[in-house]
DNA sequence: AGCCAGGCTCTCG
DNA sequence: CGAGAGCATGGC
C-alpha cells in the first residue's frame, strides 16, 4: 500500500528549475534522477521514506513548483512539513541570486555567464553527512569514478523504498557505514585507505561524537572546518566541499581544488593553471558567494560556454 | 602501457 | 618542518 499526497512548493525567484535539477540529478533513476521535466529521489522523515517528485510549470521569474510524496506508511502533517522543508533545503529555494548577480555585475566574465545560467541554485545534500561521505569518496581521483563508487555504496548499503515496481534508495545512514566491514567497502571500489575513513568517520557521527548537521548552525567556516578536520581523512579541501555541497555555505572557495583551478584559467587565464593564491586573487570579486561564483563556472564549462 | 585524476596521511630525512 | 610514496579505478 502507498499513501501518495501532492502540493504546491514556494520558491523565490529567479529559479531555473530544469537546469538546476538536471545537474544535480546524478542520472541513476533509482537514486537522483531528472527525467521529463521531473526530478526524483528518497529523503528521509523521522525514519520514514518518502519518494519525492518535483516538477515545474512555471518560468525563471515566476516558479511554479509542485511536489509529490509516495511513502509505504501514511504521512502525518508533521512528515509533510519535514518533506517540504527538505525539498526548500536540496534546490536552495528561499535563497536569493540577486545581491550575488548585483555583486559580479563589475566582473565581466562572471556578470556574462550569470547572466546566461541566470535562474541556477547550487543544490544541496538533504544531510551533511551525504555530502561528507561524497567528498571523501572524491579526494583525488576523477569525478567519473567517483560517481561510480558513490552509487556502488548507495546500493549496497541504502536502505530502499519499493513504489510501483520500481525500487529507489535512500542515502546510507552513518549506521550503515559505520558497521560496514572493509571488505565490503572494497567491494564499492574503494581504496583500503578511503574504506577506513569512511568508516572511521560515519562511527564517529553515528556514535554522536561528531554532529555533523549541527555544523549548519556555526557561524565560523574556519570552526567548521576545524570540527571536521577531527575525522581522519577529512582535510580543508574535504571539508570545503562539505560545506558547500551540504550546508548552503556558498561563501566557500575551495581554491585548492584542481578542477576549479582549471577551470578558472580557462575563462580567466587563457588556460594557464593558476595557483590556489591566484585564485583567491581572482574570487576577491565575487564577494559572499565565492563558491556559487565557482559553480557558476563549472556549470558554465560543463554546457560549452565559451570565455 | 603508463600516467594522471577535483587529497590525505604516514614516513623519513 | 618539507618532500615523497601510496592509494583504487577508468580514461586517454
Amino acid at each position: 500500500m502507498i499513501f501518495a499526497e501532492k502540493l504546491e512548493i514556494v520558491a523565490l525567484p529567479p529559479f531555473r528549475f530544469d537546469l538546476s535539477a538536471e545537474i544535480f540529478a546524478n542520472g541513476d533513476r533509482q537514486i537522483r534522477a531528472y527525467e521529463k521535466g521531473m526530478f526524483r529521489q528518497i529523503i528521509r522523515a523521522d525514519g520514514k521514506l518518502i519518494l519525492v517528485t518535483v516538477e515545474s510549470a512555471g518560468t525563471v521569474d515566476k516558479p511554479k513548483l509542485s511536489a509529490e510524496f509516495r511513502s509505504d506508511r501514511e504521512l502525518t502533517q508533521k512528515d509533510k512539513k519535514k518533506a517540504e522543508g527538505a525539498i526548500s533545503v536540496l534546490f536552495n529555494l528561499n535563497f536569493d541570486l540577486a545581491p550575488f548577480y548585483e555583486q559580479v555585475k563589475a566582473d565581466k566574465i562572471m556578470a556574462c555567464i550569470t547572466q546566461k545560467l541566470r535562474g541556477l541554485k547550487s543544490s544541496t545534500t538533504q544531510t551533511v553527512f551525504e555530502a561528507l561521505i561524497d567528498s571523501i569518496v572524491e579526494q583525488q581521483i576523477s569525478l567519473k569514478v567517483a560517481n561510480g563508487i558513490e552509487k556502488k555504496l548507495i546500493k549496497k548499503f541504502g536502505d530502499t523504498l519499493g513504489v510501483e515496481g520500481e525500487v529507489y534508495y535512500a542515502y546510507p545512514t552513518p549506521q550503515k557505514l559505520a558497521s560496514a566491514s572493509s571488505e565490503e567497502l572494497r567491494q564499492c571500489g574503494l581504496s583500503v585507505r578511503k574504506a577506513e575513513y569512511l568508516k572511521g568517520v560515519s562511527k564517529l557521527v553515528a556514535d554522536g561524537k561528531l554532529d555533523v548537521e549541527k555544523l549548519k548552525n556555526y557561524d565560523s567556516a574556519d570552526e567548521i572546518i576545524r570540527e571536521l578536520d577531527r575525522g581522519r581523512g577529512v582535510g580543508v579541501w574535504t571539508a570545503e566541499l562539505t560545506m558547500l555541497r551540504g550546508m548552503q555555505r556558498l561563501e566557500t572557495l575551495p581554491a585548492d581544488d584542481l578542477g576549479l583551478r582549471r577551470t578558472i584559467s580557462y575563462y580567466y587565464c587563457n588556460g594557464k593553471m593558476i595557483t590556489p593564491a591566484e585564485t583567491r586573487q581572482i574570487a576577491k570579486g565575487w564577494g559572499k558567494w565565492k563558491g556559487l561564483a565557482a559553480y557558476y563556472l563549472v556549470i558554465a564549462e560543463m554546457l560549452g560556454t565559451e570565455p
